[in-house]
RNA sequence: GCCCGGGUGGUGGAAUGGUAGACACAGAGGACUUAAAAUCCUUUGACUGAAAGGUCGUGCGGGUUCGAGUCCCGCCCCGGGCACCA
């Protein structure tokens, strides 16, 4: 036994001994309450883990061990997200097939983290690409299909036309394809959805009842985008219709006697007097129609807007400070308000997917609006005033918001208060039946078709008469064809398309049928992994409710904030399904969320060259290390970035460990910073966790001789004096303090406690004899078996070392979790500040608990306090117990 | 523009409205050593002072309070996310 911390000497030993007692296997034991500690479900690439990824499995770590120490029945599962494009990419990059590049991509993420002894259940791990799982996503599929929420329509891809592929939004950049440069094209095709804006309002509701950080809450509302309004009919005047029906391509156009009409949703029905135009979504279904009813002139210039719009992909169309664009109709709208004739465009700030894909226009108090009109030479009308009958001069030189503001202009409605306006005007449009208030949310339904074979392929089968299947429950999975050629086709269909094996199938009725050759995103894979680790080898379901039921929710779910938005927003929506289904009893998957903030690596970029020609505003262009060392110095400049294979700047698990030792690695990542704060990476910090390590070790060696396993029935604490009951305060203090952080997830503090316990047990051994002195004696082997269980969730592998040292057997992982009396915690003697005016002025020693007329009498009395009381008249005392003594003077 | 975080010594950071700077890193000085490493001790917010002490000090400006890093109002800066959402 060493003296000091020299993790080659011991630690892979101890984790070859955990893993054949099998100490990470999960357990039940029927009086324990239960504790559900989970990580984000990795996505395992080449690269293998850096120690950014360890920032988020070791704190994970550290509650659930301290969880097991304090009588908890703890599931604390890994497995691997291994659908996906960057697979499927890789894979064809590498000439391999995706599943056993992901199958030695994972074996390699579970040594890693092995390496750094995480207390992961390895019996419970799967891939979600295994076909075991994936037939159970099929069989989710299957219950939101039988629910009305999975369905087929024809919807936007971003389509390559050089590649002749569907391309992820992940793979346009500004515009083009990333790969062939091409500009990319919207296309129409059959999508599959799920309806999840069926509980919109539901995923709004619910984030009240769990324990997140209210950043990632907000995140959340922002994003399914709840706002009230009042949506109405608004009909064209004068159009006559051709032949058309009621609803294309998802947009509402109806037909009222002569002429054509189409609907607007508006939130500020208080300004409809203001309005001075309509603009339409270019691709909405109403424009053939009014080509077909104006002068045959426009159609030219409607088409090419339209075409122009076509080429522009989302993202490009949402782009910040773009001009506006747009192109007039020649058809009129009439203002239901004021009965005035209204010009109507099209423009593509309007999007077809928000709202009725139309708007009303008032460009005297909205700033797109307002930009348009002018650019357009369209009338702006103030029908708002700040202050109530009070306009702007005109013509306005910009929108006025004021939601609180009076109205003007606006006939009868003259000098209402907007909100009360919006009530009025709501009731007007209801009355008149031209529309209703409505409820409108920004989310949209979950597009989960991917043309792409690395996915779980979609369980429907097409029959001859066109209608869709779902694949017997007994046939699932639909297994993924092992195939040699897997790349995307020219014609924009899965490649699952061209196997005709993989195709042609029989319907239920024993027709010739044809499958479904689109395969599910990953997020859906990722929408329900939580519930198989509750009972992950299931062969006939996908989970037993009784283990779902019990382990369910997750009690502590840690990831990146990356993934506020999509990935905890659709599984938070399949649980509710699920829960509506009555197959689980929680409607939230994950009662608590943290986020660890990301590790950077010290990262080189070269200045760009003044012929080169870039994007406006880049600074700098990524470069590795070595290329950094051959351009001249003033070429180069660092900066601290996330790290990434791609920008060389990444620090492995293997490099720390085999440096430095896992649980210096591992206090490291504990104490370098607070859990969710960014971390910028120096490996010397990692030197001086191991010298506090070596402390303990050193400590431990000292006290071994006169340690004394049974000091918990020998100690008389009341007979305690001086240093030794101070360890003994200490001890319980620290038991205090590092649970309570620990729980709390401030892991950089329950290292602080851990070294400032470490202080006072050095300085203690200077003072103590434990050889002679009995009493001392036991309260140092209470310290040392408490330092020793304290260490054990940060680093497990010194603390069963020192354990053994201590001639113990077995493992810290199945010792009972100190606990502090309260009593042995406490001061006996509390330094109390003194204030005057509130600066302070003394400090004086108490024995605690002392009178208020105590404290105050002898504050009074303190020489120091009385200089600074000289010629002025004491007016107050205000009094802290055991804490403070401000007096009040002048 | 909107939403969410932040702004505290040379550095990372600590602080239920109650002694700002815990715990570390780095620095300085010292002990041990032939020397180095390791270890230990002292010291380290700024200004002022021989010292005792004093003054200032948590991005800026106000406010509430006996008392503000912490609460409120108005700004500035940094990071992240979302964004033509009618």
């Amino acid at each position: 036994m060493a003296d000091r911390y020299e993790p080659s000497s011991f630690e892979a030993k101890w984790r070859q001994r955990w893993e054949e007692a099998e100490l990470f296997s999960t357990r039940i034991e029927a009086d324990k309450p239960k504790f559900y500690g989970m990580d984000f479900f990795p996505y395992p690439s080449g690269a293998g883990l850096s120690v950014g990824h360890c920032r988020n499995f070791v704190p994970t770590d550290v509650i659930c061990r301290m969880k097991v120490m304090q009588g908890f029945n703890v599931l604390h599962p890994m497995g691997f997200d291994a659908f996906g494009l960057p697979a499927e990419n890789e894979a064809i990059k590498r000439k391999t097939h995706p599943a056993p590049m992901i199958e030695q991509y994972a074996a390699t993420y579970r040594r890693q983290m092995e390496l750094i002894g995480i207390s992961y259940d390895w019996d419970r791990s799967f891939s979600s690409s295994d076909p075991s799982y994936y037939k159970w996503t099929q069989w989710i599929f299957e219950i939101l299909f039988k629910r009305g929420l999975a369905y087929r329509r024809m919807a936007a891809v971003n389509w390559d036309p050089v590649d002749m592929t569907v391309l992820a939004d992940e793979e346009v950049i500004a515009g083009r394809a990333e790969r062939s440069g091409a500009l990319v094209e919207k296309k129409y095709i059959p999508q599959w959805f799920f309806k999840i804006t069926d509980y919109a309002q539901q995923l709004i509701d619910d984030l009240d009842t769990v324990d997140w950080p209210e950043g990632i809450k907000n995140q959340q509302r922002n994003w399914i985008g709840r706002s009230e309004g009042v949506q109405f009919t608004i009909q064209i005047a004068g159009g006559t219709a051709g032949e058309y029906d009621a609803a294309e391509n998802g947009f509402e156009v109806r037909r009222q006697e002569r002429s054509l009409s189409f609907d607007v949703f508006t939130t500020r029905i208080d300004t409809v007097f203001g309005m001075t135009f309509c603009v339409l979504a270019p691709e909405h279904a109403i424009v053939e129609h009014i080509i077909a009813s104006v002068d045959p002139e426009r159609e030219e210039a409607i088409k090419a807007y339209q075409l122009h719009a076509k080429t522009l992909s989302d993202t490009d169309r949402q782009a910040t400070n773009r001009e506006k664009t747009g192109v007039f109709t020649g058809a009129y709208a009439i203002n239901p308000a004021n009965g005035k004739r209204v010009p109507i465009y099209l423009a593509d700030y309007v999007l077809a997917t928000y709202g009725t894909g139309a708007i009303m226009a008032v460009p005297g108090h909205d700033q797109r609006d307002f930009d348009f009109a002018t650019k357009f030479g369209i009338d702006v009308i103030q029908v708002i005033a700040p202050v109530v009958h009070v306009t702007q001069p005109t013509p306005m030189t910009e929108p006025i918001e004021a939601k609180d503001g009076f109205l003007v202009n606006s006939g009868e409605y003259d000098g209402m208060p907007v909100a009360e306006a919006q009530k009025a005007l709501g009731e007007w449009v209801e009355a008149l039946d031209i529309g209703q208030r409505k409820i409108q949310y920004k989310l949209r339904d979950w597009l989960i078709s991917r043309q792409r074979y690395w996915g779980c392929p979609i369980p429907v089968i097409h029959t001859k008469d066109g209608e869709m299947q779902l694949v017997s429950a007994d046939c699932l999975p639909v297994e993924l064809p092992q195939v040699d050629n897997y790349e995307p086709t020219g014609d924009g269909t899965s490649p699952l398309a061209h196997i005709p094996d993989f195709v042609n199938t029989t319907d239920l009725d024993g027709r010739l049928g044809q499958r479904e050759t689109d395969t599910m995103g990953g997020f859906a894979c990722s929408s329900w992994y939580f519930l198989r680790f509750c009972d992950p080898h299931n062969p006939a379901e996908a989970w037993d409710p009784q283990f779902a039921n019990y382990w369910m929710p997750v009690d502590c779910y840690v990831g990146g904030a990356e993934h506020a938005v999509m990935h905890l927003l659709y599984a938070r929506f399949w649980t509710k399904v699920l829960f509506d289904e009555g197959l689980v009893n929680v409607r939230e998957p994950f009662q608590r969320l943290e986020n660890q903030g990301q590790v950077l690596g010290y990262t080189p970029y070269r200045r760009p060259r003044a012929d080169e020609n870039l994007d406006l505003g880049t600074e700098g262009i990524l470069i590795t290390p070595a290329e950094a060392k051959e351009l001249p110095e003033e070429d180069v400049f660092w900066r601290w970035a996330r790290m990434s294979k791609s920008k060389g700047n990444v620090v492995t698990p293997d490099e720390a460990v085999g440096e430095y030792g896992a649980d210096s690695l591992r206090m490291y990542l504990l104490f370098v910073a607070p859990f969710n704060a960014d971390v910028e990476w120096k490996n010397e910090g990692m030197s001086s966790m191991g010298k506090f390590l070596s402390r303990i070790f050193r400590f431990i060696d000292e006290i071994k001789a006169n340690y004394n396993p049974t000091w918990k029935d020998a100690i008389d604490f009341e007979t305690l004096e001086g240093a030794a009951k101070d360890v003994r305060r200490a001890t319980h203090q620290t038991i205090r303090d590092v649970s309570a952080d620990i729980e709390r997830f401030s892991f950089n503090t329950y290292v602080s406690w851990l070294m400032k316990y470490m202080n006072t047990l050095q300085d203690a051994m200077t003072k103590l004899k434990p050889a002679e002195d009995r009493a001392a004696a036991l309260v140092l082997s209470e310290a040392a078996d408490t330092m020793v269980m304290l260490l054990g969730p940060g680093a497990p592998h010194s603390s069963d070392e020192l354990w053994s040292t201590l001639g113990h057997d077995g493992f810290t992982f199945h010792q009972r979790w100190p606990r502090f009396v309260e009593k042995l915690a406490a001061a006996d003697v509390v330094t109390v500040a003194v204030q005057v005016n509130g600066k302070l002025r003394d400090t004086i020693d108490f024995p605690a608990g002392s009178p208020n007329s105590e404290l105050e009498k002898v504050a009074l009395e303190s020489k120091k306090v009385q200089t600074h009381l000289e010629g002025k008249t004491v007016r107050k005392v205000i009094v802290i117990p055991n804490k403070l003594v401000n007096i009040v003077a002048n």
